[in-house]
DNA sequence: GTCTATACAACGATAGAC
DNA sequence: GTCTATCGTTGTATAGAC
């Protein structure tokens, strides 16, 4: 990992440019981490048809949801047969699964990419930062987990519970150590931040629509936070 | 609307008390303005078959999603018959139509609740209080509107998107008179004031475990907005 | 490894009895 | 005003050909 290359208040471009993960090395990760299940066995076809699957699930689950969505549109939709498409999932549930699955890994992952950063609040800025970019690079993917969480199995629901508070403890613990506030209002920013964060992909429309880049917005996020650390 | 009666920082209960608009007048409301296409005419069977039909419908789209729920179980959970069911709705999709159009007639004629307040930045303050404990009040109905906001009918979402977009530039409209920040910081300012007020009841799960207040929480919203309007 | 064909349960909606 | 019974359609999943 080279994220120590990255400058203080680093932006997308930055970001994107040293990001291990991205819309591309994603379907290597997918394919690895589904390799007991998924019966395609020969690498470059399994790519090409899970990256055919996803982005027709997220197409048709995008406009109906995921439960809604029926299997004979996802195979109209992607390209692939009734028989073709269970070569790679063995029920309908098991796909939402593979979703939640790779962006909970890494939203773990992601904090530790800046335990090197030793000024506390500036380490929470990057955070934030990795977190906002990283939901746009994989956008659908964090629109989808962030809207079907309820839908999902309890136990598949329980662990995305279970990520979602582990950052935001993380972030009230590294907040905690630089404001003048309480604990309780140390979590309730923390937990503010992580709405703002998501208020990126559930709402790109929106700033599509009013010209808002993507570095606008992360920079407004985080002037939000450090007013409120430091301010009154 | 006894509104002027409210003190500046009110609370929950406080706005409770005077609202015109509660979980046991919304019934009143949502009859009246489907009078339309309601086959029963009779007053008493009506509310009480709506308060049962929406709460079903509550209670299944959360867990599955609108699209996923069919109408065999909403029936089972409502209590209702098939066809005492289609004497208040014509179709599936008119389920979810009600319910937009009267949370969306509901954020229409909030902002002017508040026309009477003189400052300005007290006006913003009183306004997302407002939907903050509005949401709290009717929270089953905003969260469904929010999740299902893609999956409706173009025209219905449409309409929802207008009326975001409403109060957004009516926010921001207001916090530009009162900061040193430009027009796009005043936009983006509003935004992320409605992404905070939205996330009370898309995570309420969360704030109920971690024994959050309602209070708490939106006194941590509004100091949150005032400390950027007036920092750094 | 991917296809076509098919099993059979469940869907939204309606007609007609009460 | 509400019920039961039923229509035609569409759902997920699998078997077996290629």
């Amino acid at each position: 990992m080279n994220f120590a290359t990255l400058p203080r208040g680093f932006h997308f471009d930055a970001f994107r440019r040293i990001s291990p993960v991205n819309e591309d090395s994603l379907w290597d990760i997918i394919f690895a981490r589904n390799a007991h299940h998924i019966t395609v066995k020969r690498r470059a076809p399994a790519l090409a048809n899970l990256q055919k699957i996803f982005s027709a699930t997220f197409c048709l689950a995008n406009q109906r949801g995921f439960g809604a969505m029926n299997l004979r549109d996802l195979c109209r939709e992607s390209g692939l047969s009734m028989g073709g498409l269970y070569g790679y999932l063995q029920s309908k549930d098991q796909l939402s699964a593979m979703i939640e699955d790779v962006i909970r890994y890494l939203c773990e992952q992601l904090p530790g990419w800046f335990d090197h950063v030793s000024d506390t609040t500036d380490q929470v800025e990057a955070i934030l930062r990795a977190h906002i970019y990283l939901s746009e690079m994989l956008h659908p993917w964090f629109f989808f987990v962030y809207l079907e969480a309820r839908t999902v199995p309890t136990a598949q629901r329980k662990q995305a519970i279970a990520a979602e508070l582990a950052i935001e403890s993380h972030l009230a613990r590294l907040l905690g150590q630089e404001s003048r506030l309480s604990n309780a209002q140390d979590r309730l920013l923390a937990a503010h931040a992580m709405a703002l964060i998501q208020d990126w992909h559930l709402k790109r429309w929106k700033y599509r629509r009013e010209k808002i880049s993507i570095d606008a917005f992360a920079d407004s996020v985080i002037a939000l936070v450090r007013a409120r650390l430091t301010g009154a």
